[in-house]
Parts: C-alpha cells; sequence; structure tokens
DNA sequence: GATGTATATGAAGATGTATTCATATATCGG
DNA sequence: CCGATATATGAATACATCTTCATATACATC
C-alpha cells in the first residue's frame, strides 16, 4: 500500500508513472547502494588494483609489494589500510614484517571479471 | 631473458627477489590495470549504481531515471554523459527523448557480484 | 640501551570528482 | 514561427582523494 501511495504521487508529477513507480520499488536501500559504491570505489585506483592482483596470487609482506609495484613504501601503507578497512584484504604479523592477502574470494572474482571485461574492447 | 635481467637487479635490491620478480613477470601491463581501474572508479559512485541498477531492469528515458533516483536531470545527464563515455550504456533518441540502457551484461554481472558482496558482512 | 629495519601514520599540497545553476540545443504542438 | 518540453553542456564551487614528506612505532641485532 505504501507502494499504491508512491504510485499516486507519480500519477500526478511524471512522465512514465507506472514504470517509476516499479523502478523505485525495485531499488536497493540507500545504504546498501552506498556500500557497493564504496566497494567498487576501493577498486577504482591503479594502485589498489595492482596490489590486489598480486596478493590475489600470493600473500606478501609490504617492502615486496613496493617493490613490485614500484612505489614508495609509504604509500603502499596507505593503500594497504584502505583496503583493510573495506575488508578487502588481511594481515598477519611476523616479526617486524607484515604479510598480506586477500581477506576472500569475492575480492579476486571481481577483479578478474572487471579485467575480462576490458578485453572486450 | 629481460625476466633474468630483472632477476638480477632484484637480487641486489630486495628482500625476497625471487618472489618479487615472479610476481612482476605476472603483473598487467600498467595500461590495462589504468582500464580496469578506470572501470570499477566509474562504479564507484552511488548515483551511478543506482542509474545502471535501474537500466539493468529495463530501458528508461532520462526524465523517468532523474524521477526514480530523484535528483537533478543536470546530475543524471551528466553522469549519463560518463557511463556512454565509459562504453557501460547506450542510448537511442526517439522524438526528444533519449532511451538509454544497459551496453552489455557484463555491467550487469559486476554490479550483481558487487551487490552480492555486501551482502556477506 | 643504541642502531637499523619494516611498517604505520599525520599533515599538506595537488589533483580529481560530484553537484548545482545557468544556459544551450533540439524537438514537439500549435 | 513561438512557447513548451527533454536533454545536454559549461562553469563554478565544494568536497574527496592521491601522493609525498616527515616522523612515529615496533621489533631485531648488537
Amino acid at each position: 500500500m505504501k507502494q499504491q501511495q508512491e504510485c499516486d504521487i507519480c500519477e500526478e508529477l511524471c512522465e512514465h508513472p507506472q514504470t517509476i513507480c516499479l523502478a523505485k520499488a525495485e531499488m536497493l536501500p540507500d545504504q546498501r547502494v552506498r556500500k557497493v559504491a564504496d566497494l567498487f570505489k576501493i577498486l577504482g585506483d591503479a594502485t589498489r588494483v595492482k596490489i590486489l592482483q598480486i596478493l590475489a596470487k600470493r600473500e606478501m609482506c609490504v617492502c615486496d609489494i613496493a617493490a613490485v609495484v614500484e612505489i614508495g613504501q609509504s604509500n603502499i601503507s596507505h593503500q594497504l589500510r584502505l583496503l583493510r578497512n573495506s575488508g578487502l584484504v588481511k594481515f598477519r604479523k611476523e616479526g617486524q614484517m607484515a604479510w598480506y592477502s586477500l581477506n576472500n574470494d569475492y575480492v579476486a572474482m571481481l577483479l578478474s571479471l572487471g579485467i575480462e571485461h576490458t578485453t572486450h574492447d
């Protein structure tokens, strides 16, 4: 009935009320959409894509990641913090070194789907 | 042999030369990585996620999209241009109206994988 | 405890992005 | 041709993000 109300409102205001009404009903809640966008935002940076791609193959320590990606250690640390906070990577400390790895397989799937997508240009 | 050279360089500079060497060899070319990151960057905005989610279900005209998402028409147009330029959506003109839809199924797959991912929190 | 090394963090500047407002273009009905 | 409508675009502002530098922490070795 909430939906019917929205339809009534649409009826007055919009171009194709039924379609608009349907589409509104199908929309994910705002908070969920924001979560999804935040996830993709984290993946939307070349440095982080490189890091994730590396970690998809093997666990690696910070200084080695920096060596492979060829950017400063500080920068890598900052990016790893973002990736940690997003739950995409986990790490364990061993002495003074920190070993990072992917936190789950979803990330790898998203990455490879994204990579696959760019081949079809 | 290029790879061997890189390994020699690693030998002098880095912590775990073999690992670094291997990881470097496996890395995607920079340009490719940037394309992937750009793709995800486009997906990394709540407004665009909403638009894409809507278009994943049905073709829709600009003013209806604006009505569903409940943001200004100008904003929608700007976002649609970005989505067009990234090849994620296509459109056809019919009179004074423009009907937008997803350009391929990859986008929808990426989206739903991303959405699925955020449920596992 | 002093020194060196691996990693993390804070602050700052530069750059990028989202959103809004005003306006342009193009099409339709009269 | 004129006003109305749908969409697109440019400019400006506010805000977020990336990167770098300097420095802090924490561990290891001597």
